[in-house]
DNA sequence: GTAACTGCAAAGAATTTGCAGTCGC
DNA sequence: GCGACTGCAAATTCTTTGCAGTTAC
C-alpha cells in the first residue's frame, strides 16, 4: 500500500494554462468563472464542500454566483477533471481527478480525507468482477476510521505531564 | 472471494417477531407502520429505492404516509437493522444490514446489485488503516461493471442456437 | 453575430419537521 | 395519562433551470 504524499500529490496546474487549453479543446470558453472554479478545486487538497469552495472562490472573485459554481463543477466533472464525493454523513465535496487514487480513508473525528493506493486491492477487485461475470468500469473504496493515538492530538495536549513521564 | 447466494442470503425474519422484539427492546413501539416498513425492507433482496419501497408498502398498508416511511427507515438505520446506500447516479436505496457483506458490485446495465465478500480485501483494508494510524470503524466497497457476456442474459437468450452446440 | 457564459430568482427533488390527533401500554 | 407514533402540509437543503443580459471569438 502506498499513501499519497500530500506535498507532491496534485500536479498543481502550472498556472491555469493547462486547464485553459484543456477547456478550449473541449469546447469550453475558459472564462474567468470557469478558470477560477477550476483552479480552486484542482488546487485544493482537502476535499472542500460547496460552502468551503464558495468561500475560497469569493476571496478571488466575489461576484461568481452559486449557479455558475454548480454549472462549472458539472462541466469539469463531465470533462473528467474533477470528481464529486459524497462521504458518509457529510455534504458533497469536490476534488481533482487528475491524480486519481483508488482509495479514501476518512478520519471520522476530524473529517480529514487521506488518499491511498493499493494495487493488491485493485487486482482483487478486477478478479472479483470477472469471477462474477463483469468487466470493471469503476469502483469506490472508502474506509472510515478514527486515529489510533488518542483523539485528534492537539498541540496543547502534547505537553508532558508535570511529574510523571509519559512513556 | 465468495458470492452471496441470493436464495439463502437474507435470514428472512421468521415472521416479524424478531424485529418486533428487537424494536421493543430498543424502545420502539413496533406499531403496524414500523413493522410493515421493517418487514418490507428486510425481506427485499434487490435494494429498492424509496419509490419502490412505497409501492411495496402500499400493497400491504396503503395508508402509511411518506413521513412515516422516512421516519421508520431512520429508526431502523439507527438500530443497525438496515442500511441506506447511495450508489452512483441513482436514488438512495435501502437494504437489510443483518447479513452485511462488505462489497457490492453494481451492474451498470441493469442496475442489479450483487453482494460479495472478500476476506482478503477485508484484511488489506484493516492493514491499510492501521498503517495510516487509524482504527477501522466502517468501510464501503463498490464495484461498477457491465456484464461480460452480452447484456443481461435474459432467459429467452439462453436457448441454444439452432444448429451449433453452445459450449 | 453566434453560441457559450453569467446572475438572479424561481423551480425541483429528496428529506425533515411542526403540529395536532391517535394509539399502545 | 404519557410518550411514542402518525398523517398532513409546510419547511429545509441541495441542486438545477428559465430567462434576459453579457462576453469571447
Amino acid at each position: 500500500m502506498r499513501q499519497i504524499s500530500r506535498s507532491r500529490c496534485r500536479e498543481n496546474l502550472k498556472s491555469l494554462r493547462d486547464v485553459d487549453a484543456w477547456c478550449k479543446a473541449h469546447g469550453l470558453r475558459g472564462t474567468e468563472g470557469q478558470r477560477v472554479v477550476a483552479k480552486i478545486v484542482l488546487d485544493s487538497r482537502d476535499y472542500p464542500d460547496l460552502d468551503e469552495l464558495r468561500r475560497r472562490i469569493a476571496t478571488v472573485s466575489p461576484r461568481i454566483s452559486l449557479a455558475t459554481v454548480y454549472r462549472t463543477l458539472r462541466l469539469l466533472i463531465g470533462l473528467g477533471l474533477i470528481e464529486r464525493h459524497t462521504f458518509q454523513e457529510r455534504p458533497a465535496c469536490y476534488a481533482s481527478a487528475l491524480d486519481k487514487r483508488q482509495g479514501h480513508l476518512i478520519d471520522t473525528a476530524s473529517g480529514r480525507v487521506i488518499e491511498f493506493q493499493s494495487d493488491e486491492i485493485e487486482r482483487l477487485e478486477g478478479e472479483i468482477a470477472s469471477l462474477l461475470g463483469y468487466r470493471l468500469t469503476g469502483h469506490k473504496l472508502e474506509l472510515y476510521g478514527e486515529p489510533i493515538r488518542a483523539p485528534a492530538l492537539h498541540r496543547s495536549q502534547v505537553r508532558a505531564p508535570r511529574s510523571s513521564r509519559s512513556r
